[in-house]
Parts: C-alpha cells; sequence; structure tokens
DNA sequence: CAGTATATGGTACGACTGTTTCAATAACGA
DNA sequence: TCGTTATTGAAACAGTCGTACCATATACTG
C-alpha cells in the first residue's frame, strides 16, 4: 500500500553533494547552488537530510570513508619496511587526485577550531584520516609503546602538505620527506 | 577649515576588530555584531574601511604585523645553537597565548585554499608568519643552499601545531619535538 | 476504480547579509 | 555666526540564507 519509499535516491544525492563539496569547500556551502548543481531541489535535500547540518555530517561521513576506502586499497604491503610505507603514504596523500581530500580536511580542522560546537564528533571523524594513516605504520618505533615516532611522522605530512598546498613546490617538499626519511634510519 | 580628521579612530577600531577575529574567528565574521561588540556601527566600518573585504584585509595585515613583532621581541639570540632555537620556537608557537593566531593561521590557510580569489597575497602574507619563523634558523643545514632543512624543521612545527590545536595533547606533541631533535643531531 | 503512502514543486516567511541613501550633528577657521 | 569638512545615526535596499507550509504528482495495493 503506497507509493515504496527509494532509499537510493537518498545516497545517490549523498554522492552527488559529497564531489560538490569536495570541488567547492564548506565555507560557503548553501542549499540553493547546491540543489541546482545537482538536479534537485533544496527541497529535497531537507526531505532526504531534514536540515544542512544533518547533510553536511552526512558529506563529511562519506568523505571520510571514501578516503579510507582508497587508502587501503592502494596501501603498500605490510611485509614493506616503515620508510617505504611512509614514502608509499606520502605519495598517495601528495597526490594531485588528492587535494580536494586535503583542502577539506584543513578547513574542516580550522572550522572546528574556531567552532567546536559544530562538529560534536565529526571533526575528529574528519582529522581522523591522518590517525588511520598512522596506524598504518606502528612500527618504525623505539619501543612497544612509542607513540612518539608515529606523531612525528604524521607531522611531518601534515605540515608538508600545507606546505605543498600553499606554495605548491613539490620539489622541495618531497626532498624534505627525503631527508626525514634519511634522519629516521639508524 | 573644517572639522579636523581623526585617524585615530581608524587605528582604535582596528586594533578592537583584529582582538574581535582572534577571538570569534573568520568564518561566521559579520558587520553588525562586530560593530556592536566594538561599541560602533556598521556605518561607521564602512566609513572606515570602505568596505568588508579591505577590512578583513586590513585585520589579516595587522594580526601579522603584531605576530612579527610578538616573535623578534621573544627570539632566542644569534648566539644559541639551531636546536635551542628550534626548542624556542616551537615553545613560542605552541603556546596558549599564540592559540588565537595559529587558529587564525589554519583558518586562513584553509580558506585560501578553497577561495584563493580572495586572497591577492595575504593568504601568502598570514602563511608567511612561518616563512618568517623558518628565515630564523637559516642553518642546521647540510649546505649553504640547504632549503630542505628549514622546510623540514618548520614542516614539523606546523604538523605537531595541527596536532597539538586539534587533540590538545601536550606531552604528546612535545616529545615528538624532542625526539625531531635527536634525529637532527649528527 | 478508490485508497494510501512517498515524492515533488512552488512559494513565502523571517532573519540575516553588505551596502547605500539621507539627514543630522560636531568641530573647526574666519 | 557662518561656511566647511568630518563624523555619525537611522533606515532602507536588494539580496541570500535555512526552512516550513500547502498543494500536487507519482506509484503502488486492494
Amino acid at each position: 500500500m503506497g507509493r515504496p519509499p527509494d532509499p537510493a535516491r537518498r545516497e545517490r544525492t549523498l554522492a552527488r553533494a559529497t564531489d560538490y563539496v569536495l570541488a567547492h569547500g564548506l565555507a560557503g556551502l548553501s542549499l540553493r547552488p547546491l540543489a541546482a548543481a545537482l538536479d534537485t531541489s533544496p527541497r529535497m535535500l531537507l526531505y532526504d537530510f531534514e536540515s544542512k547540518q544533518e547533510l553536511v555530517a552526512a558529506v563529511l561521513a562519506e568523505a571520510r570513508r571514501r578516503g579510507a576506502t582508497r587508502l587501503t586499497e592502494n596501501l603498500p604491503p605490510k611485509t614493506a619496511s616503515p620508510e617505504e610505507r611512509l614514502r608509499a603514504i606520502w605519495a598517495w596523500m601528495s597526490a594531485p587526485e588528492r587535494a580536494s581530500y586535503v583542502r577539506l580536511i584543513f578547513e574542516v580542522h580550522a572550522d572546528g577550531l574556531a567552532h567546536p560546537e559544530n562538529y560534536p564528533d565529526q571533526a575528529e571523524a574528519i582529522t581522523g584520516w591522518f590517525d588511520t594513516l598512522g596506524a598504518t605504520f606502528p612500527d618504525a618505533t623505539t619501543g612497544p609503546d612509542d607513540t612518539v615516532t608515529p606523531t612525528l611522522a604524521m607531522a611531518v605530512m601534515r605540515g608538508l602538505l600545507f606546505d605543498l598546498t600553499t606554495t605548491g613546490d613539490r620539489r622541495r617538499t618531497d626532498l624534505a620527506l627525503d631527508r626525514f626519511c634519511e634522519l629516521l634510519r639508524p
């Protein structure tokens, strides 16, 4: 009885909305232009997502999901040395195809700092990409509970990404990672 | 003849507006609340700054100016070793009093990535704080034109600041800097 | 066909935005 | 006091925002 629901529609919209946010950023996001770009209406966006806040939350979750799966697919094998894995992760994160994701991470991080109330746990969720990465090389440590070396390695990655995204100087940032790998060798 | 201009007013407003932006962030900034907090009116803000864009530009320039002078004041002596200066800069940048500045830097960086058109040169100007820091230890290099080690050191700083501002884990980030200093020793 | 639940379009509301317009006030020199 | 210039308030303008309301269309069951 009654017209059957179409749950696929929400998913389709979510996917395209995520593309849109990755392309245009979160900052000036508003329903009407978004809906226009997605061949739908603000009415339907709220019908599927209840409110803009929940839509954004869903988009961030989706972006995070994508990043996670994309990463595990292109992960270097467990057998590789820590240095090889470090280089692989840098290559993966700094690739131009990842620029949108990186941009979104920085945006959520910055907005979360100024307005933590908007990110009950999503800020951590997005920023958690980095943690996910950190977990991929639990070695390269000096001992069993050495959380310091992974922290440092992730900081190098984040910092170089910051540099690369602002200056675009790939050669210099690549060389800086090389230098870090050198330092890391015993 | 005629009433004399009062250029001090603009400066006073700029100073207080900068405080406000440092406290509340750039994201949701709008003239009416800002004016209310500054005991003035949106009318006067535009009278002094022509437009919101130029006001924001002026605020960013002022913030940068403050950061630069604050830094040179607390700079470690030239005679100190690179490691000592590195530690001093980290202590300075990661101090709680600098949290607002750091937050603003990340915010401008993120917004500049998504909307470069809004930052003809100001993005560089703000982000340039880091470059200023980098210039303070031109040694710790392996040679005369080694730009790589400063790049790496700045990346460590940026990355650890990112970590510290999100997780608040000062102990772990401090230890990570210690570890980096160890690695840096020959 | 009627009944029913889902999916839409259209529209309007109230609140906000940056900015402008018009008028009034304030401080000076002559 | 008058002219002149700087300063300020109040209000309005044109636009956008998220969202709610109401009607209609669509797709199914019986």
